[in-house]
Parts: C-alpha cells; sequence; structure tokens
DNA sequence: CACATTAGCGCAATAATCTTCCCATACTAA
DNA sequence: TTAGTATGGGAAGATTATTGCGCTAATGTG
C-alpha cells in the first residue's frame, strides 16, 4: 500500500490541489479528465497513503501584525543524536519557530522565525533560544523582504524527469 | 476596505483554515460559535481582503521523489535595487527555487530548493545560479532532516500578545 | 483459448454542503 | 426617536460530496 506508484491523473491532482486546495471535486475532476467519484476515490487514497499531509491556508504574515521574518542558524555544542533530538524537541515547543530543518556543514540548524516585531523576537532569542543548553551559537539574520515564496514541490520538474526517463 | 480590522471570531477563522484549510463551512462555522451563513461571508471577506492568500495541500516530497532540500545563501556584487530585482525575476523563474528572501547582514539572498536528486540540484546550481550575471558567491546547505514545518504564523501567539493589549 | 480476478471508470441516487435571500437584532449617530 | 449600519440566523434552492452498482479493460491462470 506504501509503495503504490502513482500515475499521471494522481500527479495531476497533486499539482492541481497543491496551487488550489480548496478546489471543489468536480472542478479538480474536470481538470485532470476523469468523473467525480473516481477522482475523489483518488483524493482520498492519497491522503490515507500520506501523499497528501494536509491543506492550509496561506495567510497573509504582515497583514496579521507579524512584521519580522528571521532565519536563524543554530550551531550546537553536541551533536550526539539524544542532544540533536532534544534541541529538535525545544523548537517543536516555541510557536515562533515554523520551521526548523538540520542541516550539514558548519552550521547544526535552520530555523525559520515569524514574530509580530523585532522586540518579540529579540526576547525569544535571548530568553529562550540563547538559554537553551547546548546551543553554542546562534546567528541571525532578518527578512528585508520576500520575493518568491511557492508552497511544496515543482511539479514541472518531475514531469520533465518522468518524460525522459518512464 | 483593507484596513478593517479583526475581530477574534476572524482570527479563529483564520487559524482554523490554517490548520485545516479543506474544513467544509459548516464544521469551521460550528467551531467558532456562529451559523454557517455569517461564517461563509468572513472566509469571503477574509480572501477578498488578502488576510487569506490562498489554499495549498501539503504534499509528501519524499514520496514524491524530491529526495534533496537545499538552503542556498547567495551574495551579489552589486547591491543596487536594479540588480536585486533582477536576480528576484530569476529565481521566480526557477522552479527548483521554491523561496526566496532577500536578508540584511554579509548574504544577500536565502533560497530554499527542492530537487529530485543531489545531481539535479547539482546541475542547477553549477548550470544556473553561479552563472547568473551578478551572482558573486553561494553556499549551500543541504538539510538531512526536517525537525518541525508549521505552516504560516503563531495565532496563539497573537492571542496572547491581543489579551496583554487589546 | 476460455474464464476468473482485479482495477478502475462512470452513471444514478442520496446525503451533505454551499449559497442566496430576507428578516431580526443590536449599536450608532443625528 | 429615527434612520443607518453592521452582523447574525432561518429557510430554501443550487451545487457538491458520497455511496452503490454495473460496466469494461487488462491481467493472469488452467
Amino acid at each position: 500500500m506504501a509503495g503504490t506508484r502513482l500515475d499521471p491523473i494522481d500527479r495531476m491532482i497533486l499539482a492541481e490541489l497543491q496551487s488550489d486546495g480548496r478546489m471543489t471535486n468536480v472542478e479538480l475532476a474536470k481538470r485532470v479528465g476523469i468523473s467525480a467519484p473516481p477522482c475523489l476515490r483518488r483524493v482520498r487514497t492519497l491522503e490515507e497513503q500520506g501523499y497528501i499531509k494536509g491543506y492550509h491556508a496561506d495567510v497573509d504574515a504582515r497583514e496579521l501584525g507579524f512584521e519580522v521574518q528571521v532565519f536563524a542558524m543554530v550551531g550546537l555544542a553536541s551533536q550526539a543524536e539524544a542532544d540533536l533530538s532534544a534541541f529538535e524537541e525545544k523548537c517543536r515547543g516555541w510557536p515562533l519557530v515554523r520551521e526548523c530543518h538540520m542541516l550539514n556543514g558548519e552550521v547544526d540548524f535552520i530555523l525559520k522565525c515569524v514574530a509580530p516585531d523585532l522586540s518579540s523576537f529579540q526576547s525569544f532569542l535571548t530568553g529562550e533560544l540563547l538559554t537553551t543548553p547546548n546551543v553554542a551559537s546562534v546567528k541571525t539574520s532578518l527578512v528585508i523582504r520576500g520575493a518568491k515564496d511557492d508552497p511544496g514541490v515543482p511539479f514541472d520538474v518531475l514531469e520533465a524527469r518522468l518524460a525522459t526517463a518512464p
């Protein structure tokens, strides 16, 4: 069940729902060229198999009063698995931290943070992040402006790739 | 119209739709404590006013064959506005680049890239990014594993803040 | 080759939801 | 008081979601 491969219609469904997650099933069915019932069955299957992890409204952070977005590069003193996991768990508990990725290279983690203003980020930084055990270094970069923010994956790259080696 | 302030129900709606963008309007109305018609009117208004920019299915990149995620720090030779814009426009044209943010500090931009495998990212890096005029330096970091990937903004932070200074 | 078996589609019918219309209820301001 | 404005909710028709069922094609098996 987990290893079920996707056919072109499944990939079209995923691409459409990635770009508009609230599309009605009849509209989706029309676009991918099948009728509504099998289309809905495919969507349910994609959800159950984990190809679709969820649906989210994309809200405007600035309009909502979140003026500040920051990337934080974090280096730990110990990279033992237990210490890595402990830091990840900390991140999951911080609402300001929206994303946490472990990296290769000098830096251990990159964090994407969203805050109402600079001072509230500063207090998080000095009061939470920098005081966390095992955190050795933090470099922060403020986002000046966003140039692109597309969700998920580039399906067109996938299609191009499959056309070459089907 | 643009400056309409949000009341607690609007914020609840946004929080619910951020966490489940495909919730039915009936369910949403139940959760925020009003009936379906006014709830739908509020959602439409939030969409029109730009508080909701869209809805997206959250797809599993790895399951779909996108094994590689990379953060690229880009420094430009010239930071003149025209050159910054030119680079941003380039990024919008690259499907592998999912996000592009202008930063303060040493680095000019951070890019989040998603690719099927390392070699396809490498060919993008050497064939596209590094050959782009005005690109002076690129440092890339491979994502080893993802620890947290929450969408959008932390509404609980907003509520806490509003409770303090309504 | 004949015949199960399986997988997937689509039609039709029912259930649920969406959407519109209209009226009721505050709250505001002259 | 009396408009005027904003927001909520009931009712009803339109649209969608969902289920059940039969059909066809592809596959496999004796």
